[in-house]
This record gives structure tokens, sequence and C-alpha cells, in this order.
DNA sequence: GTTCCCATGTAACCCGTTACATGATTTT
DNA sequence: AAAATCATGTAACGGGTTACATGGGAAC
């Protein structure tokens, strides 16, 4: 929000590792397994996350030798890292939503589209939105009853409304067009389509 | 997809000149009444694409001089230009879309947050998705029986359904709050929220 | 016994954001 | 006449993406 001395993405980390230290291999799991569908962050991009959170003082590492591995360096959240992660969630506002999906400007030129590559882009979307459905509905279950996992439940029956959203948005669109194949204006056989 | 060798975003701005040659101003202003409500373009970032698409050949550049406001350059597409913009529409597969949901990020982690910060940030977002909607309604509206339009259209029906399904959810939460006070594990006065 | 994948990270590049510039026109 | 807005852009910074590196298990 207005005041936030750094990006959102720093206070994901902060909140992932208030359950405990991770290294930043099993930091970029997590969070690919949790707040990947809102908030997506890059394995590469943990790394200088963690290395600046630690150089504020927001977070101590620590090397670990493993036998049968890479050594690792773990962090955990310090008491001023937990500090400011309380003070991040607790004050008002929020970074507004950004979206970006290539589909819809496609889909905005479709007028410059030739029929079919129209008709497989929309069926791609559909089958594509299905999979996203049933991915968070997996995760959705998955927490089902967990206790202490309300909070990312929610979170996951949100993305499922949206994705149940897109998928009958697709749906009146392809009806439409079923009632009304002229709607879109497909051009007569042979007409130039990008004029 | 796969293989574009320019960000969407390029193509976005092939897209837009294909009814007409703009300047950069002008064009974001075009870029913001029309694709910004999933695809948006900083007003800063067109005049970098205008000038190397028209490095690639895809536009072509003209200094335009003004009186009464400061000479422009107006871009008009190529042949070139509306070749790579129609090989780019047909070519199947997109651009996977990429949300980024600041909310959800502090939602996600609730249960560090003070049960009023919560309901303050629950109200907060449950504003901003009516004021989108009611914005995404207008511009629906507007479009509207004008012809040529039906796909902008579309795109914002699409954006319609989505804050739709967000609002339900906003909704759905309230009232699983209401009908279970204890469900978000509400803590006892005076407890420590962030451990 | 190669080939693929896992665990751990580093480095370079570039899109997108934020801040800066400037003169005319409209508003207060 | 000072302030805000418009029309046009430029410059610098940094978050996020893509490519690179590496050595030990697992799979075929």
């Amino acid at each position: 929000m207005a005041n936030d001395l750094l990006p959102v993405t720093s206070y994901a980390v902060l909140g992932l590792l208030a359950d405990g230290p991770m290294s930043g291999h099993s930091l970029s799991t997590m969070a690919d397994r949790s707040i990947a569908h809102f908030w997506s962050i890059p394995r590469s991009l943990v790394y200088r996350e963690l290395a600046r959170l630690e150089e504020l003082g927001y977070l101590s590492g620590a090397d670990v030798a493993q036998q049968k591995l890479p050594d690792k360096r773990e962090y955990r959240l310090t008491d001023s890292g937990r500090a400011e992660l309380s003070r991040w969630l607790n004050q008002p506002g929020f970074e507004r939503g950004r979206f970006k999906d290539g589909f819809l400007v496609k889909f905005f030129f479709g007028r410059h589209m030739e029929p079919g590559s129209r008709m497989r882009l929309l069926e791609e979307y559909r089958s594509q939105a299905k999979a996203y459905l049933e991915d968070l509905k997996a995760i959705a279950a998955k927490l089902e009853g967990m206790p202490g996992a309300e909070y990312p439940r929610l979170t996951a029956l949100r993305g499922i409304r949206a994705a149940e959203g897109q998928l009958r948005w697709v749906d009146d669109v392809l009806q439409m067009i079923d009632e009304d194949p002229g709607l879109l204006g497909e051009p007569a056989e042979g007409r130039e389509v990008v004029q």
C-alpha cells in the first residue's frame, strides 16, 4: 500500500517463514504449493529476497551442512521480522490486484482473427480454466478440515469462484455464437481478415 | 506463447494501431480505455515499445507539428506490422493469465491479523470490487450495440463475471463468519496475534 | 551405466514502475 | 496570477523472468 517499504513478495516470504525456518529451496517449494495461485514467486527471486531480508535484520540465516545433499542456508524470522510482518498485516489497505491475461488480448482483437483460430483459442482457454479449477479444488479438499488452514482454504475458494466465472463466461460466449453465428461478424469465405 | 518474439504488450500496441495511426499519448489513452482491465500498459512503456516496433519495421513514425500543443510523433502500422499481428493472432496458444492480488496475500496470513484489521480489509476489498464492477458495467453499456465492438464488449463481460464472483466470495466469507464467529479462529481478547 | 531429476543456488537481462521535464491552456 | 490539468515525452531503478551451474540419487 501507500507506505510499504518493501514489495508484497517480501512480506509473503516473511509470512511463510512465520511457521518455521526454511531454506530458499524449501521456501520456494512451499510458495508454489500455497500462495502461487494469487502471488507467484519465481525461485530465483526467493534468494535475493532472503538475502535482503537478512540484511534488514528481519531474518537470520545459518549455514547447514548436509551429507547427501548440497549444503544449504536456513533462514528464520527474527523478532524484528515478526513485528514488521504484523505491522504490514494490520495496516489498512493492500496492493490493488493486477491481472494480465494474454488470452483476452488476443480475443479483444478477435475481429482480426480467422474463425478457426478463434474457436481453437476459446477451446484452449476453457480447457486451461477447467484444469485450473480442478487444481484449486484439489487444494481446497486437502485443506478441508485441516486445523489452522482456514485462511488458505478460503483463498483457494476465492480462486475456485474465479475459475467458475471464467468457465461460465466461455460457455456463454460459445452459446451466443451458437444462437447467432453472425454475432461476432464471421467474415464470408475468402474475405481478408486483417484488412 | 512458445515462440513469440515479442512480449504481449508489443502485440497489443500493434493491435491498437490497426484501426488507424496514433501518437504515443493518444495510444496510451486508448489503451487505458480499452484493454487496461486485463492488460495495462503504463504510459512510459508505450514510447519504448513504439520505438522498438518502428526499429523492427512494424511501424512507421512521422513527426507532426502542432500549433497549440507540443509536436508529436504519429505511428502507423506497416504492411509488415499487419502481417506480424495477424501471424500472432492466428497462431495457437496464449500467455497464461497472471494474477497478483495483494489482498489475498494478506488474507492468506489472516491467522496472524487482529480481528478488526481483518474485517476492515474484507470491507475494503468488497468496496473495491464493487467499484470495479460498476466501471466494467459502464464500459459494457457504452459498447452495447456499437458495431464492430463485439469483442471488446465480450472482454468487458468477462471482467464483469470475474468481479461478480469476487463479490460473491466476499459475501460468502462474511456470512460464514456470521454463522460461525469461531470459524476463523478469532483469538480471545488480549491474546497475542503474531505469536 | 547413461539419462533424467532433485536440491541448491548464481548471474544477466528486460519489462514495467516511478520520478522527472516542459510549455500551453484552463480553472480558481 | 497562482494552481491545476493537458499533451507530449525522457530517464533511472528494481522486481521478476530466463538462462546457467553443479553434483549426487533415482530411474530405465
